[in-house]
DNA sequence: ATAATAAATGTAAAATGTACGTTAATTACA
DNA sequence: TGTAATTAACGTACATTTTACATTTATTAT
């Protein structure tokens, strides 16, 4: 009995693990999502999330921040893990988890030429084609956490320049949320947090006026959060 | 050129993966946690999350399922990812992916002869030994998602049979949170979610008075959701 | 000079959160 | 039998935050 339940949990079967990367980026007012064709068979020449297989001896982040390097140029970026997909038919090729983990980043500091190369493209959240496996649950998944995310913590901002204005701040909340929000409110609130530093310099590239440029003061932010300091944007 | 790239990206490594449960229980006011003695070298005997190798055939969230059923003969209870690990040199062994889903169960409700049969036993969350590799950090991170989680979600009640009384939630609440909270505002913020059906039991267990019990209002709950109602306890 | 445009500021009412004190129901036991 | 002890339940006043809404400001193109 003890021998026939050991054998029972001793069950070990090997299976792939691939990292894909949810890149996010935000342009003229909307959010962005960068796919590719996929490398691998089957299904090469699909259009799908930007993975890898993780190697045996890498961690699985470092395998989703080494694709995202490879195919963009960029390190140092926001990425974080959204969850573990683990159905034994998610793949019909070969049994394969796929960790999937979202990056948001500034859309302007990719290196374009890299992106080409690879065949990838960047699409509108509200035009995403088609992506194998499962791919597209997986975006669905990421905008909900990024929904979710973008409410208590200054996750946003990863998507924006390091400077920034209040309405450019205010535009991009109104895409995650998917609502419009009022300008003087959202300003109220943005400025009572004490977490944006005013710069003496205006984007004018949106009106004649130019609105002030401010950077997040993430020394404070820090500082704040040890007390229990809560960000929230609603 | 082509042929070179294509090669890298083809590299497959097959790894094990791995299944860990982190149970949570609810009981005497303090939050537990179901441990067990591992099965498997190496580490065999030491103290260990309950969980199993993940098999071709199975979905990873069938695979915990599997393994909470076989340790306490629980079904349909609260289970939901955490995460994955996936350190390379997480298991010293070889190489294991590790996708941690964390369980609410009513503590009263498992088969405790199961339990014991199978060398498990809780442990207060202030009182958790030394677990095999990653283990404790995985509780860590479930009790910090379980403290996020029930401020927005009313997700703690599966810690509490299905009829409780308002002092019992606070007390989940409190030991969550780890503050205290004040009664009155608990009951008053409590109850304005509409959300609570009163019953005309009384526990008498804790007081002479004795406290009403309450069921929760899933299905009411359920309709507010759809329209962008906010369940939250601060 | 003026028109056009988005940025920035202000304010009053409503809703929510916070900090308290008091009363109510029940049982053990004097 | 009534009184003390104990937790449950309720209420209120004040502070803070959210919401709804209108006007002024800075700038440039014409």
């Amino acid at each position: 009995m003890a021998n026939l339940e050991t054998d029972l949990y001793s069950v070990k079967d090997k299976m792939y693990a691939a990292a894909d990367c949810i890149i996010f980026g935000f342009e003229g007012g909307r959010i962005k999502l960068l796919l590719f064709r996929r490398r691998v068979e089957p299904l090469k020449g699909e259009w799908s999330l930007i993975g890898s297989f993780v190697r045996l001896d890498e961690d699985v982040s470092e395998a989703a921040k080494r694709v995202l390097k490879e195919i963009t140029g960029l390190e140092n970026v926001f990425m974080e893990q959204l969850k573990a997909y683990g159905k034994a038919d998610r793949d019909p090729g070969f049994r394969c988890l796929s960790i999937a983990q979202y990056a948001l980043i500034q859309i302007d500091e990719y290196d374009g030429e890299l992106v080409e190369k690879h065949g990838a493209h960047w699409f509108d959240i509200d035009e995403i084609p088609d992506l194998v496996l499962d791919h597209n649950q997986m975006v669905q998944d990421a905008l909900e956490r990024l929904k979710q995310k973008a409410r208590y913590q200054p996750i946003g901002l990863n998507l924006l320049p390091e400077k920034f204005t209040i309405p450019q701040l205010q535009q991009l909340y109104e895409v995650i949320y998917q609502k419009e929000l009022d300008s003087r409110n959202f300003r109220k609130k943005l400025l009572s947090l004490k977490v944006l530093i005013k710069l003496d310099e205006k984007d004018k590239t949106n009106s004649r006026r130019g609105a002030f440029l401010y950077k997040f003061d993430y020394k404070t932010y820090h500082e704040l959060e040890k007390f229990g300091y809560n960000f929230e944007i609603s």
